[in-house]
DNA sequence: GTCTATACACCGATAGAC
DNA sequence: GTCTATCGGTGTATAGAC
């Protein structure tokens, strides 16, 4: 009489290599962009061929799509972790929110590129790896709510304001602080559009 | 004696070419996206051999290269073309300004890839050919603080939100308007931080 | 000078042996 | 599951024909 065991040891043993796969590829993005991840040298750092690859992943996109989940996971995580703050003060809530989200994306360019921008060509996520990234939208859009913004077009052009000072940022003066450095005042402005109440993050000159 | 000819009808010739397989390069990119250029099929859209290419571009980030210039070049004469308003209304003047280049980006998506995006991946433009955008950058300053922004940080600000906007719209929306829709509005939202005058473009809800 | 033919090194992907 | 061998594709280099 067979017996299910406890444990599938020939998952776990999968899952370990696809996680060694991940792994080498971002060390390859980190070190030198996004569009340098080849599958012979992400098969070589883990002591196999390219090939053998394509018994975990059926594509090298394939590959970008689990680290898009991944890096969406890891920020919805982050997100979670920190209380959302009271509506005391509403405009520190918010310049919270969306600080949180620039530190996350300056820290690691290349991961930024695959989740916001359209920096792999011919990539497109799976709903399974774009699942995650849906949520941090409606937890965001939920803790906007929260302090008093609610309609879609607000957080909408929240949304955009933020990526247009990343993306000017990251252009225009990578590793410095021209544009970041009008998140506040920036906030301040979108606060103000909106009628969020209480004194400014910045003073107006 | 020699003399000198008043035309160099070789000269000419080798423009022609190289403005040809421009030519050819954008309907590729047009058709398929920037990315599905490649030599071959500009060689033989034009009947020549990739190889050829090689006797009018050093390299197939050159014909990038001559397509960011020109595009660039294309929309500093639409600026030129359009008199700076009358300061008489300057949030419409401002609204005239930024539609203006959101007209033009989404007009051709590959081509604003080109122009905004670092879509291909190993393009840094020539000195050359980036002077055409320090040039409508230099336009866009000095027509802003016509209408009394004089700062450059504001205009950072300025270019930041439009761009976040063009961006979210091609991203989320691509032949949408739930983006750029907002456009007067936050037009108006950034003409209220840095204190432009008149009535606002639209009405706060 | 202009173009072709050929070749190279690299890529993602596939077939089939073990 | 991993290997070797190979395919069709890419950008690019170069020798040589005209």
């Amino acid at each position: 009489m067979s017996v299910t065991p406890t444990r599938d040891r020939q998952a776990e043993r999968r899952e370990a290599t696809r996680r060694e796969i991940v792994d080498a590829a971002w060390d390859i993005a980190r070190r030198d962009g996004l569009a340098a991840v080849t599958l012979r040298e992400v098969a070589a750092r883990i002591g196999m061929r390219s090939p053998s690859l394509y018994t975990h992943f059926e594509s090298k996109n394939a590959i970008y799509d689990a680290m898009f989940g991944q890096a969406w996971s890891e920020y919805l995580q982050v997100c979670e972790d920190i209380e959302p703050s009271i509506p005391k003060q509403v405009r520190k809530a918010l310049l919270v929110m969306v600080s949180t989200f620039v530190e996350f994306a300056l820290a690691d360019q290349a991961r930024f590129q695959l989740m916001n921008q359209r920096m792999v060509v011919d990539f497109e996520p799976t709903p399974q790896s774009y699942a995650p990234s849906l949520q941090v939208m409606a937890l965001f859009r939920k803790r906007l709510a929260l302090i008093g913004v609610a309609a879609d077009a607000d957080a909408d052009l929240c949304v955009a304001i933020v990526g247009g000072l990343i993306d000017a940022q990251l252009a225009n003066d990578p590793g410095g602080q021209r544009w970041i450095r009008q998140l506040p005042r920036a906030m301040d402005m979108f606060a103000d559009e909106v009628r969020l109440p209480g004194p400014r993050l910045r003073s107006k000159r």
